[in-house]
DNA sequence: ATATCACTTGAATACGTATTCAGCTTAGGT
DNA sequence: ACCTAAGCTGAATACGTATTCAAGTGATAT
């Protein structure tokens, strides 16, 4: 039984034609007279033809394909972006070839390579960070990189994140506006700029105020690390009044420390404020008040940047940032009068 | 400024040897004297050459790269085993190529597609169904198929499940010895095998005592939909003391039914059992009691056979079953002297 | 009627690698 | 010393498509 794959060629023979007429009728744009196409499309779907999308790789030097390298799927966030992101890129025609790496520049390094081995088109990487020595080995082989809710100070370097030092500043006014005095931070790892950011847009906020938050603590974008923080307020000599947790997904793990472990009532004891907007924050189970990170919007203007990238290389690198609203939930004191 | 892809050629050239050379030097069990082996990793390093993955592809008929086709990442089951999958094909030297597919037979055929056309090694299918013409195309192909946490009747496709049955009939027994008389269900999407067996194995273990379910609604594996199912449980003449839920996802929004909607006590007034054990279920806000459906083994199980698959096209299909412990925790009535 | 042009088509080639096969070198056996 | 076998290497080719370019067709303009 041979019943090799089927061929152009083969296609080619059975309508009569030749080869490059056949390439022609599948690749859109190109023209051929209606009578061929169609002596050609019945000979392709007699034969059961499709291209061969590696063949056609090879030559045009297009795989149609991105890279996603996902650091941290255990925050809902990043499913959300995940699921847009396919569906997106793949109206727009391209496909994903997904890892998901720790954030150790090692396995980045490796990924990165095994990507560019598969001629892809272009890099997202979503809240994962990269070397300067990387980043020049994407320059080099002109392949478009975009940074996915992380930054770089890179200026040739693209990113989009949410606006995330104005986020922590809206944080910081709305529980001041709330009355609270002794406000604590448990901030996303602090080797991100996701966390550094929100961090700085929160103590400016405070500061403005003439405040500064009671502790600061990296919460490592962990459940364990940021419950244990939680405790660590708590035990200390100062209780804080509000608590602003670095993400939803770390903030849950706070919610639960405080309701469960040390009995305490949210928003009555103590107020919570999260970022993201996770879908879990609505659950009735949490309610967590919280600054919306429009998944919609970043993936739109990820994938848009991208394409431009990717069509034309020379388009400007570009520091996106979505401004996105604080989600007034029942976690956190709500100011008198506050307005929405 | 040519700066031109760097070929296998340019390598050869460089080093002094032929083409071939450079080419043995990078396919692994082949053969090269040290010393040409040495020129050549210079050359080749000095001139930063890696083998096009695309080319060697075309020619092997290898492309190392597998299709994975998910359906619900909303979840977490999923995203756990997506990790898990990402991991383990990786260190065989496997890729991913990933498309989340609503479970519509249009969007599933389109995707299968388009991976045929990128030439995959295989296919893995977690949660999403197929159609027998579509099964049939993979087979003339010669692509093998894992379906993951679906069955399928067809003897020769091969899927990995949890024994659902079974888990299912544990559920019934321990529900029936915490002295529990009427007990309902909301099942997983009846659809799908998995809600079908759940949901078999379930009734078998309450027949088996002389009972049967007081109802039997389908959650079609959405929150929404199981939420109005607890609810018009509880609008009608017959309160349940028990609830089966279809998995640890749905049982979620049930449970925030009940506690939050409804002020019953879990389990005081009643109980609930999901199915899964997702990380979330161990959360102080849920507590779940719940079937462990075991993503690490029944992962290995899939790439073990998928890999079996590829490297012999006769081996036989199997329909294997990962069995998992029932997980006691607080949100179901433990029977007195339940032992672990 | 002829020249020009716009359109299509097909022959040949390129993409970057793995593989076949013939030829060469070397070691080993007698 | 001679023959054989074994072990490597390189020239040629294949994989399946897109693209260049020359040639062919017919239409339009002069």
């Amino acid at each position: 039984m041979p019943s090799r794959r089927v061929t152009a060629l083969d296609v080619a023979k059975e309508a009569g034609v030749s080869q490059p007429t056949v390439s022609r009728v599948f690749t859109p744009g190109m023209k051929v007279i209606p009578e061929m196409e169609k002596r050609v499309r019945d000979a392709a779907k007699k034969l059961g033809y499709r291209p061969n999308a590696l063949a056609r790789s090879l030559i045009t030097g297009q795989s149609k394909t991105i890279g996603l390298i996902v650091a941290y799927l255990n925050n809902p966030f990043y499913t959300e972006v995940l699921e847009k992101l396919s569906h997106s890129l793949r109206e727009r025609g391209y496909n994903i070839m997904i890892f998901l790496a720790a954030n150790h520049a090692a396995d980045v390094d490796g990924v990165v390579q095994d990507l560019l081995d598969h001629q892809v088109d272009g890099i997202i990487m979503a809240s994962v960070s990269i070397s300067s020595a990387l980043t020049d080995r994407l320059k080099e082989e002109d392949v478009p990189l975009i940074l996915f809710n992380r930054g770089k100070d890179d200026p040739d370097l693209t990113s989009v994140t949410s606006a995330n030092v104005d986020g922590g500043r809206k944080v910081a006014e709305f529980l001041i506006q709330g009355g609270h005095t002794r406000i604590a931070h448990i901030s996303g790892w602090q080797g991100a700029s996701t966390g550094l950011d929100r961090r700085r847009g929160f103590e400016e906020g405070l500061a403005a105020a003439g405040l500064e938050p009671i502790a600061v603590v990296d919460g490592l974008f962990s459940r364990e690390a940021s419950a244990a923080a939680a405790r660590a307020l708590f035990a200390s000599a100062q209780a804080p009044d509000a608590i602003f947790v670095g993400n939803d997904h770390m903030a849950f793990a706070v919610l639960e420390v405080l309701r469960n472990e040390l009995a305490l009532d949210v928003p009555g004891d103590v107020s919570v404020i999260g970022y993201d907007d996770v879908a879990m924050s609505a659950w009735d189970s949490f309610q967590l008040t919280t600054v919306r990170q429009p998944a919609n919007r970043m993936v739109e203007a990820a994938v848009d940047h991208l394409m431009a990238q990717i069509s034309s290389k020379e388009t400007a690198a570009d520091h996106i940032e979505i401004d996105g609203p604080l989600i007034v939930r029942k976690s956190a004191r709500i100011p008198k009068g506050w307005k929405e």
